[in-house]
DNA sequence: CCCAGATCAAAAAATAGGATTGATCTAAAT
DNA sequence: ATTTAGATCAATCCTATTTTTTGATCTGGG
């Protein structure tokens, strides 16, 4: 229970610093979920009513295409934050799929904690600040290599970007992420491998 | 999308006769779900917002005590109701889970809907007091039978009870169904195999 | 016209879910 | 005290589902 917030507090640590007292605040906002392997968090259409902070797991956000191929958007593992942006700030529908690839546990913020949360506790201002600004700033990162670089470039870049979290994904989802098919992924392997030979 | 009504419509008019003018408003008191096996869709702590009636697939609610074991407390497919009904009816948090065996498609009823459709059509009044008296019934079937047969009576008094359903089951359920485990189940098998041979 | 990568179909490999078996263990009923 | 029904634990087996690989063929942009 209580060190399920650790993650959380180490984070917005590495951001801001917080007293003891608006840990305890904290935490008062948040709700727990636990969910097993590749249950769904959010469904296309569904209201998004939360952002979720990853305390142990893996998830993915995705769309679906007329053909029924997913596209996924981002992983989130321990320490991201996770939802349909949109949705949860402008209360439209949700665009986006959420489900775990992993058992996953989630401290889940309602909009109306999360408003709370900002009044009361100001230096979480800072926090979300910084983060917004960083995925921002990544999100562009993203859009320019799916232009600039070939289906081995995106590969290699991602193993190297996440290596810790490549070991912890099927490659298809992999594939699904860089916009490839998981036959090509599986023919890069083998390319590579060769040459290491 | 129309045929998914007509088990329900099929449902209700064992007990109650319809006018097409009625299933036309029904109709719309309902919102669709459709869930892969395997997903949850109500979980411990949750509020359960809708009953749900089962147009398609097969689904199950079950506790889990503090060993994680899961004890199933009902079974519902094509015609059944299924929901937390304390926590429907008075707001509380749910204390089953809820989720598929089969894919399964759903038609969600609110809590605001139940109420609009009982007095907009009165004669859906008979239909759900015909429903709870019916499942009232058979509920002290199953305490009734818990205390006084034996597990291999239990196992065959549910195949017996439940035919078909009993083929679309894996035997685990059966025995979480029945309070017993899948050894007993899978013992009691064998020797019934052995006495008809 | 070439080539990177998609698409389609099938097969192979890896995992996960379920069922079975044997070996104890326990509590209630004789 | 002993029997017995059924639980518990651990290991193994079987089967279904997921994931990866492979080969063959197609496609659109440079």
């Amino acid at each position: 229970m209580e060190q399920l917030f650790s993650t959380l507090f180490e984070h917005i640590e590495e951001k801001a610093q917080l007293t003891d007292k608006e840990k305890v605040l904290i935490k008062g906002f948040f709700k727990f979920k636990k969910l097993r392997r590749r249950q769904y968090l959010l469904q296309e259409g569904d209201m998004c009513k939360y952002i979720s902070f990853v305390s142990q797991g893996l998830m993915k956000s995705y769309t679906i295409d007329d053909k029924g191929t997913e596209h996924i958007n981002l992983f989130a593992w321990e320490g991201w934050w996770i939802s349909d942006f949109a949705s949860f700030i402008f209360g439209n529908e949700a665009k986006l799929n959420i489900d775990t690839v992993e058992n996953t546990i989630l401290l889940l913020l309602s909009r109306e904690n999360y408003e709370k949360m900002l009044t009361e506790i100001p230096v979480m201002e800072r926090y979300f600040r910084i983060l917004y600004q960083n995925s921002l700033a990544t999100k562009d990162n993203r859009l320019i290599s799916a232009h600039t670089h070939t289906a081995e470039e995106k590969y290699a870049l991602f193993l190297d970007t996440y290596p810790a979290i490549s070991q912890r994904l099927p490659q298809n989802l992999i594939a699904s992420y860089l916009g490839l098919t998981p036959e090509t992924i599986s023919r890069i392997k083998r390319k590579m491998v060769k040459a290491n030979t």
